[in-house]
DNA sequence: GGCGGCAGTAGACACTGTCTAAACCTTCGC
DNA sequence: GCGAAGGTTTAGACAGTGTCTACTGCCGCC
């Protein structure tokens, strides 16, 4: 009763493992099988294609990454402090475990093609984990417009779908940005000014500091 | 003299028209051989590999993007409307040009690896596009303060290099989501808000509001 | 006890990127 | 003008890939 359909979990596991040690260029289908000690052929039984495969191991992917966001947002903490705390496992995510997070969102190895359009498709996966910013940003404002004497300025904030939209994109274009190379590279060109070499902050740093100024940029002005 | 090291070029050539029309996937060395009407192993006389071929296509992409970058900069409108255009024209690339934008940024088809530390490197392709925008935000920022009451709030702005580092990450995450679908997915779940249907903004619309929504956000408020 | 069907195997096929040896063609020295 | 030299390009081999198909075990079931 426990092992059920084992060779198709065992597949998906193999490759998850794959996927984190050896990036996503290591996914070949005949790797997998070789790993899992079956002959090429036999995947081809429970996915009928390689993309199948992957999306299967994606979609782990995206179910990590979901219980990540739940751990860290404490319900009793408020909002802002949620949203701060699911942004860094967001970026802390991608750049951890870089090859799962590459073929997460690697459009040409899934099968997301609208072939069929019945089945759990894989972008719908964020669609939680959206919702739940969504809930977190709304009910952030709600307090902080509470606190706050009204019928102030607050000159036309955007919806907050949109807020949450741009401050997805924003962590996930760090995170790209930051695995590709191109922000480290250009974070150290600028702002030196002046400071000696030795107390100059480190790469870890200039990303948490990137970080942090995207989400008070997005949230508000920590006020108080 | 004008046809120069003819095949070299022309293999690049027929990359970039390759990777314009039918997407990254398709751009096979030996593909690449035959559409440019010579065998697969002649490439190899100028690209020791697959991937340095890759490189020089995507290099083609750096160099189209500072164009447009150049040409949608007009100096003599205010920074603040230059950033503007700047961001439109990013996501704007992005999208339209999805193959070559996908290549630009696919660090295992590149050989970026640091294998020799010479070299024009790819990533220092965008050193130069992200210096004009730390000049144009350094400029709007001053001109801003100028116009301002002096010793107001201006509660503790980041550095202008970090400013642009959160923009221009913001602008790539909306690219890679938005061809990636999710973004358009999560942007019609919400904000319906009881809308009759035929006015309700079609996604090319949803995306501009996104883009401008954070142009403001990182700039600032358009203020007066 | 033979039988059906499922799980997995093994080989073929077309294709890929890399490498090597052979042919080609241009250009220079005599 | 001719022959040798050089850099270009070709064609084939090689190991590897994903897909497809025929085949083999093996299990439970009537």
């Amino acid at each position: 009763m426990e092992p059920e359909n084992s060779l198709r979990e065992r597949l998906v596991d193999v490759g998850v493992d794959l996927v984190m040690s050896e990036g996503a260029a290591s996914l070949g289908l005949r790797e997998i099988a070789r790993r899992a000690g079956v002959s090429h052929g036999a995947p081809r039984r429970y996915f009928p294609t390689h993309h199948a495969l992957l999306s299967a191991i994606a979609h782990r992917g995206f179910a990590d990454l979901g219980a990540r966001f739940a751990a860290a947002a404490d319900a009793t903490a408020p909002p802002r402090a949620q949203l701060q705390a699911i942004g860094r496992v967001y970026v802390g995510y991608a750049l951890e475990h870089r090859g799962m997070f590459e073929l997460m969102f690697r459009h040409d190895l899934l099968d997301s093609e609208r072939h069929g359009s019945d089945r759990p498709r894989l972008r719908e996966s964020t669609l939680p984990l959206f919702e739940l910013l969504v809930g977190l940003v709304t009910r952030h404002r709600a307090e902080r417009d509470a606190a706050h004497r009204p019928g102030q300025d607050a000159a036309a904030e955007p919806p907050p779908a949109v807020t949450v939209a741009a401050l997805w994109s924003n962590l996930h274009g760090i995170a790209q940005l930051w695995a590709w190379g191109s922000l480290q590279l250009v974070l150290d060109s600028a702002p030196s000014d002046g400071a000696p070499v030795a107390t100059r902050p480190g790469p870890a740093d200039r990303l948490d500091q990137l970080v942090t100024a995207v989400l008070d940029t997005h949230l508000g002005p920590v006020h108080a």
